[in-house]
DNA sequence: TATTAACATGCAATCGGTTGCATTTTTAAT
DNA sequence: ATTAAAAATGCAACCGATTGCATGTTAATA
């Protein structure tokens, strides 16, 4: 490629420097669809690189006219700093990972804003990459993310990882020197800073709510134990029965499996199969159980709220639009990706000689009263 | 990691450096935290980088025995190639980015999908940024990505540059060499590859169902006419009345504006104020105009299916747990990724001063009917 | 033993920038 | 005119890897 362009050299010498030398370098970088680089600014102007470079920054070392003169040009050609040569140079990318389970998902992607506000005022970029739920895609995205593409990692950990326990893949990260914050979907085997939201107060929330309204049965849609956000808000519930001094009936709870081949609305309609045991609330861990029970329970000639109330989690579109709209729990998904990108950026802009004290923040949560549960047994 | 004692006796007699050297290298990189290099392996086993790194491709100019020395010292210290310097060499990212307008949608969510898979295949990595529709955004988005970091682009163009119609930053992009393949919502003036959804028969496709069931005051919930998508999908609309030589209510189609200060269900609430002209039939165009639809008409005491029909676009969650479950245009968003993906990679690995024959791409839709238009006037 | 082919390894340039230090040019002061 | 000080610019090394060509070493042949 570069092969051209010295010849091209060759002729600016016969044509000394002027209009017709510019116009032929512009056609010829137009023909060649090539950036502009320092190198070929200092040619054009016959001096060196370094004084280029120096120019662009404006440092006053550089003669005043010179600065003036080398601007100019860059500008007239758009130059642009390859960013690679930078990043290369400076052993900084400027950017943070965030790796995420799955992307329809109205929390996460209210993280994901959190973190692109934070990031973007200290000048950094974001990048996402989705798991899946999946470990090995989890495995690759990181090994993808840290070969030199970023600076810190954000994850929320896939299920599949939390199922086998297997987190050696981010013990690697501390080798590396590269930063990881947790976030939501947290382990204690790692060491590092992680950001969670109080499933617990929000699970207690949840269920003292339909307690309060006078339902008597309530079940829960869980999760298998191993998805430590489901595992939490069933502590919380436990801890709602204790408190008011009733007891659980563990029949009343389904951990719902969506790896097994049994339908998720299958596992959820157990619950309504022996009639007069059937429940009168339901805290759901998520909207989506949230959603699935309301229709259940309809399909099965129960009016929701009035003979049965529902509550989930997530104020995403589905609690929005479902028939009833779903009360649910609100978890400030944006301000978990504030506070997350805080400390990522915080740690990777801290010596990392310094002695390590990680953190561990709790978002609390609200709960968002809506049709599900308003009017229990009004009538 | 690094390795323990023993494994360090252990290689002793292969590597053949002394212990001290070897004790020495290894403090100092748990110390650093860094990355080791060709440059270190060199210097360790006191060889030139340039052996190194022919040992490491298992080069037969370079003799077995260094090779395996060389191999089994960077499996030792996992070492990885500093991809920031592979990229500067090669000038090639292994990477192409996609910006879309949001990330809560479940058709992109497909789409994404559906370029991964492509862009896995080829050994190629996708890196995603959200426009949230910002004409700002998505002029921000693209100079981080075209800065030295993707080798192509894929872009669905966010509503307020279709507003704007301004394009001029993805003419830049042809200067710089970098492919574009635009998809979903696209524009004419730029030239370059497209894939799109068929909107105009996928309108019709959706108005005829509604004629075929027997509505006959079919409304229409439109997008202004900047958004190409809402657009076409409004011509399907049409020609559907047109072949079926009915006339067409202009009343009764809604551009629902988005930017205005007046609610979205206020707009849509609209088509039911005069009691006798109320629809017997919608064609929303997009999924979440459809929900609100069906909750404004149950809330006017309207039945739906029976006494009105909905039908929407992307059949995403919303349509999947609204009551009733909403009957939609289905966009395959996978295939679309899958083309654009493969679009976009075979301009990557062309030689950019071939002629260039920009295709457009045009992806059918399939009607997924529910319970929203399932048993009109059953009764 | 001298000569040469075959093999193994190293040098140095390159990708596109940045920067400490040396060198050249200009200006001011003697 | 001479010289010192100040200002402007250039050289070369560096970030981490790759690769054409040159060099060095060994073994095989005459």
């Amino acid at each position: 490629m570069l092969i051209s362009f010295s010849e091209f050299e060759k002729n600016q010498e016969k044509f000394n420097f002027n209009e017709k030398s510019v116009l032929f370098f512009a056609e010829f970088r137009i023909l060649m669809k090539t950036k502009i680089t320092i190198k070929d600014i200092a040619n054009e102007l016959g001096i060196s690189t370094s004084t280029v470079s120096r120019a662009l920054k404006d440092n006053p070392k550089i003669s005043k006219e010179t600065r003036e003169r080398v601007q100019a040009f860059a500008d007239l050609y758009n130059y642009k700093p390859n960013t690679l040569a930078l990043k290369l140079r400076n052993n900084k990318t400027m950017t943070i990972g965030i790796i995420i389970p799955e992307i329809v998902h109205h929390f996460f992607s209210k993280v994901i804003s959190g973190v692109e506000k934070i990031a973007n005022e200290k000048d950094y970029n974001v990048m996402v990459c989705l798991s899946n739920e999946s470990y090995e895609k989890e495995v690759l995205n990181m090994q993808m993310m840290v070969d030199g593409n970023v600076d810190g990692l954000l994850v929320s950990i896939a299920k599949e990882t939390l199922e086998k326990q297997d987190f050696s893949h981010f013990e690697a990260l501390d080798d590396y020197g590269i930063p990881l914050v947790l976030f939501d979907r947290v382990t204690d085997k790692i060491a590092c800073d992680k950001v969670i939201v109080d499933d617990i107060g929000a699970g207690y929330k949840a269920t003292q709510h339909l307690i309060d309204i006078g339902c008597k049965r309530i079940a829960l849609l869980a999760t298998p134990d191993h998805v430590n956000v489901g595992a939490l808000r069933k502590i919380g519930y436990e801890k709602a029965f204790a408190d008011n001094l009733l007891n659980l009936d563990r029949s009343k709870i389904i951990r719902v499996n969506e790896m097994s081949d049994i339908d998720i609305k299958e596992q959820i309609e157990s619950l309504f199969n022996i009639e007069e045991e059937r429940p009168d609330g339901i805290v759901a861990v998520n909207e989506i159980y949230a959603a699935h029970a309301t229709k259940i329970a309809m399909e099965k000639g129960m009016m929701v709220p009035q003979e049965i109330a529902i509550i989930g989690f997530t104020d995403g579109l589905i609690s929005q639009f479902s028939t009833p709209s779903l009360s649910t729990i609100v978890q400030h998904g944006f301000t978990m990706g504030e506070i997350a990108g805080d400390l990522l950026l915080s740690r990777i802009e801290t010596d990392s000689n310094e002695p390590i004290d990680y953190e561990k923040k709790v978002i609390s949560t609200n709960i968002k009263v809506r049709n599900s549960t308003l009017n229990y047994k009004r009538e």
